[in-house]
RNA sequence: UCCGCGAUAGCUCAAUGGUGGAGCAUCCGGCUGUUAACCGGAGGGUUGCAGGUUCGAGUCCUGCUCGCGGAGCCA
């Protein structure tokens, strides 16, 4: 008999095979049983008919809970009714462990249960296919990236020093050195892989800890960041528009199952394709002002602003050249317009918001020595950066992108805790 | 941190200030093609915690705890 998994079972029509899985969900008429058998790579009905199989199979199979580990055996057979086409005319079946009461039922849950269920809740149809989607996402970035002469150089975790003020970030006693803090962003240290590679990505989890409480916000979550040499602000935003058109079209071709079972209307995704739309912050604001939003020239854009922005474009827009005011130190003053920063940030559809952040950097030592002091920043946290003006600086430009939002996005996710296996948000920690 | 909402059976919810219910889950019984199967029956409750008002509180009032939605901030 040969075991195979349920994802094969199209190459071995006619034949008997073994499964092994849990049991997902049971249903009986007096003399036949439906067992539906899940194995991590998809589900398939076990039809036992009293009669086909002993007594002894037939109590098991009326006995057994949901999730209960089993092994079954049977015919498989072409079913054009199932879900998935195939369906097994089962003749055999094996306890590995038997249970019952299993907390989360066919029937509707609430959030704060099935957060606190989260180890077993990602069993479930909706977030294997999630999970899926995340992997392939991940798979993606890599492969583009990878495919384009950049090198993955990882950041580091720990941190020593309180970089932009220490109450978005999280503390932990670090020997004798004191305090160290989690990573807000590998960004500084890839532009010192940038110098060093020309071309990297810094790719890991990034701690947050921001007193958000949204559905867009997570206080752990994973971000990539691309840094290149010798690129503009310009080149940024041809790299990010590249970068997104093939993540969003390489999940539509691969993962065209589960976005299904995630009713996700695939539509607005197929309109991510180059070249989407730029505009300059004061094109933004003119949009907000023409659809009646009231809205502070200089100020950053808020949830609301964005989707607004972004309700224009049906696809992602590029919104560049922001007030330099309300942006980060490091990034690079318009030559042309000393109000403004060389910075770009990426709105995706469908009111998901900001999923990519970029700039081009300062590459000028004193001017960078002069931003440092109007941000009230340790310059001596910041000597080994300066370096990197100080021995062959040259222009260069990257951006963030925010994997969990990006996942959000493409499965059109309510909430950005089902993006990640175990979300970390400000009132839970567990599981 | 601020604003709003909520906490009742294992789960999701209902109950005019007057004897706390339903669906699902569980258990028992029925059904040879079910798709969140269906039909009949049973068990299951310190109504988040602490006070108060009242003849009487799940319901009204005060405080607390926990959670949810949103804002600000950000990916």
């Amino acid at each position: 008999m040969q075991q195979i998994t349920i994802s094969d079972l199209k190459n071995f029509v006619g034949q008997e095979v073994t499964l092994y899985g849990w049991l997902y969900h049971k249903r009986s008429s007096g003399k036949i049983k439906f067992l539906v058998l899940r194995d991590g790579t998809g589900y398939v009905q076990c039809v036992y008919f009293k009669g086909n199989v002993s007594d002894e199979i037939f109590d098991i199979a009326d006995r057994i809970g949901q999730e209960s580990s089993i092994i079954v055996t049977g015919k498989v057979k072409q079913e054009p009714k199932a879900p998935g086409g195939y369906e097994l005319d089962a003749t055999d079946l094996k306890i590995i462990h038997e249970t019952h009461d299993y907390p989360i039922t066919p029937k509707e849950h609430g959030i704060e249960f099935l957060l606190d269920n989260r180890h077993l809740w990602l069993r479930s149809k909706r977030q294997v296919a999630i999970m899926r989607v995340r992997h392939r996402v991940v798979k993606a970035i890599r492969d583009f990236f990878d495919g384009k002469g950049f090198t993955l150089m990882d950041a580091p975790i720990l941190t020593p020093n309180a970089v932009e003020g220490t109450s978005t970030l999280f503390e932990t006693k670090y020997f004798d050195l004191g305090s160290a803090y989690l990573t807000q962003s590998g960004q500084l240290y890839a532009e010192a892989g940038a110098m060093a590679l020309g071309k990297v990505y810094t790719f890991g989890p990034t701690f947050r800890a921001e007193k958000s409480k949204t559905r867009r916000h997570l206080t752990e979550f994973w971000m990539v960041e691309p840094e290149v040499a010798f690129a503009d602000l310009n080149d940024d935003m041809d790299l990010a528009e590249e970068f997104l058109e093939y993540i969003v079209q390489t999940v539509l071709k691969e993962k065209e199952e589960e976005l299904k079972i995630l009713e996700r209307d695939t539509t607005k995704l197929q309109n991510v394709k180059r070249p989407f739309p730029r505009i300059h912050y004061n094109e933004a604001v003119e949009i907000l002002k023409k659809h009646g939003v009231e809205f502070q020239w200089g100020n950053d854009f808020g949830g609301g602003d964005e989707t607004v922005i972004s309700e224009q474009f049906d696809r992602p827009v590029m919104v560049h050249h922001y007030p330099a005011e309300v942006k980060a130190f490091y990034m690079k003053r318009d030559p042309q317009d000393e109000r403004f920063a060389l910075a770009v940030d990426v709105l995706a559809p469908e009111g998901y918001g900001e999923i990519i952040g970029g700039s081009q950097r300062e590459d000028d030592l004193d001017i960078l020595l002069k931003r440092i002091a109007e941000h009230n920043l340790p310059q001596s946290a910041f000597e080994w950066y300066l370096d990197l003006r100080r021995f062959g600086s040259v222009p260069h430009s990257g951006f963030g992108l925010g994997l969990e939002r990006t996942v959000s996005w493409i499965c059109g996710l309510e909430h950005l805790r089902e993006a990640i296996p175990f979300p970390r948000l400000i009132y839970r920690n567990t599981p």
